[in-house]
DNA sequence: GATGAATGAGGTTTCATTCAT
DNA sequence: TATGAATGAAACCTCATTCAT
């Protein structure tokens, strides 16, 4: 039995590897100027090699967004209950920033994916799983809102729609502070900026005339 | 003599049609998705002959940036002088909107760049104009915000992060809009949404204690 | 009638700048690696209008060949009767040397022609005259040597033979001295080598114990 | 074990035959003339095969050249100690002869390289390596001149010079037969007229007044 | 399970040539 | 007469994918 379960564990591990180095290349080069063959390279295998772990190249791609999202959803949806609302939007950024720094890879994926929709020829099962995930990690998001809204900090909104701006406002920035990384490589302003678009972000939601006698 | 004149404009038409047959696929498929052949059928001519307008597919794809990006410029720094800041900020919402409604292509477009990487073997002379282009934007909106700083009606901070700052959110509104309407056509909240996110973000650079006695 | 020789001068002298500008370019970079449009630009014409002189681009390639091949046979049948078949053996170098110089494109569009082979839908009627020339020119070297021999001087053997060492060697020089002047451009040692060559040629053909008693 | 082995000379004899092929189809066609689908055919595999022996259209060429000239070079140097430098030197006939006579297309490599010259983006070390086997041939032909200069049989001269006539001359003269064979298949007078050049060759080279008394 | 070898399909680009003007 | 514009055909090359071993 134990060596049956230690073939399965080498096999994910393998998996695991491939999986690694494909995100890598794809966020290094994008998904269509990554061959299998530049993968492969990456981890010593041969490119048919891959296709028993994964039916096609993007099959292994999406797997990876797949991957990411779910990782994302496990730090966003980490454990912060007792604080108080703002806390835990200043928490929700560090575990955005974590996943980022931790995974710089991941977000170049998920921005190819939304961009790129020759995803033609893809499980539907898989497509649907994808969805899913990203609307988990918006709802935990906008849990958080609803939250402060009930408590009077916030000011009444739609509170998903609160999720989808700061979703976009990270991605967003994340995204440009790259592409100007790319231009000017030793600068890399995230940190602050990111903490000044949250902090704009938490004054610009609160109740207007907050403090106001 | 007018005849040398028309067959002048022609041209230009012609090339005009391709840029424009190019932008729509661009931002349909990305820049390696899309063939010259894919382009050429469009404009219904022969692929060789879009190689007499343009010297590479590369080239062409530099060129719907440029003129993407001086577009925006051009919209940014409309005339409105004698407005509040507060107004200025809103007319920078609706000429980045404009942008985009009258030519939803365009953000795609620059997405796509800013993703792509190997632009490679790229004029310099282009690139540089690409960069100063892009520059030249967030400039123009980074003047507003120091304009209401001078009067203290924002809190003092680094303008050019908060240009940095509006223009993520909004490129990546756009981004997460358009991704999800991919899945759901019916539902487009751009506005709305963007609406709420300067709303957010105007608030959030106010003094803070805007009102305070 | 002056009208009509006018245009017919005129005529005539188009064609002539568009064969020089296609030997100068033939010469430089091959048969294949020429464009037309490359001919064009380098006689300020467009490349319809070589068209209208020349049915395609191999009938022109063809024409300067035969026109190379007439011009060497101008300079070997040069008058210089009275000499003494050493001299004439001489003004024949000076003959070929001449023509390389004035010309050194020329032979290099001879090598060509002898090499490639695809001139395939070609004018049987150009391609007799071209063999002819070449015929015509190997002629009046060994004329030459037939001479010598009558007169004692030379060994007995095939006066045709001779001719054909002759020009072997010469091409044959000609063509490695340049491909070696490609590698180190400052030396060009033809001249000389030519006169080497020359000069083991003339003893070489010699009667064998010349000058014993 | 010997499976490795198999397979590896398997590699090496298939790398042989597209070698052989393309050798053959350059030969007929010159360089540009010939496409990597025609070599495809003749070897019975894909065009993208090819690509899995050589990197590119040019380093299959480059590599022709490399390894006929070092099988020139093997010929020229083979061992002839004890032979009088005449005899060296019909050798050396008989070692360009039946180089050429077992490879008669190799030399129309040769010519086609001298005079094609867009070998542009070639890998600096090849080019290299060829230069220097071009050298070491000529350089093998001097040396053989060079001892007859010291045993006074020959006239005293630079010997590389004679290396490069004697060069120019042979390979002259198999272009030039090779051309009449075009025309007139029946003929093929490369031998005799060869032994022809040969004789006045070495009998030009000798002392002048040998014999005299 | 792993892979070396092979390839079909397709991509970008070039170019001789035609034709309406 | 001259040409700008257009293109079909073909060239080189790449790559995801398969399959025998």
């Amino acid at each position: 039995m134990g060596i049956k379960e230690r073939k399965e564990r080498e096999k994910l591990e393998r998996r695991q590897k491939i999986l690694e180095a494909a995100k890598k290349l794809f966020m290094l080069k994008g998904y269509r100027s990554t061959t299998l063959e530049d993968i492969a390279k990456e981890v010593e295998l041969s490119p048919a090699t891959i296709y028993l772990y994964f039916r096609s190249k993007e099959e292994l791609y999406v797997s990876l967004n797949l991957i990411g999202l779910q990782s994302l959803a496990g730090r966003i949806s980490g454990q912060y209950k007792k604080l108080s609302v703002e806390k835990k939007i200043l928490r929700l950024k560090d575990a955005l920033y974590g996943a980022f720094r931790q995974d710089p890879l991941l977000f170049r994926v998920i921005f190819h994916t939304q961009l790129e929709d020759t995803l033609s020829s893809l499980d539907d099962v898989l497509l649907d799983e994808l969805n899913q995930l990203a609307r988990k990690n918006l709802t935990l998001m906008a849990d958080v809102f609803a939250e402060g809204m009930r408590q009077g900090k916030f000011s009444e909104s739609n509170c998903m729609a609160l999720a989808d701006i700061l979703w976009a406002t990270f991605t967003g920035l994340v995204l440009w502070e790259e592409a100007k990384r790319k231009i000017n490589p030793q600068k890399d302003f995230l940190r602050p900026t990111l903490d000044k678009a949250f902090d704009i972000f938490l004054q610009g939601i609160g109740k207007k005339n907050e403090g106001k006698t």
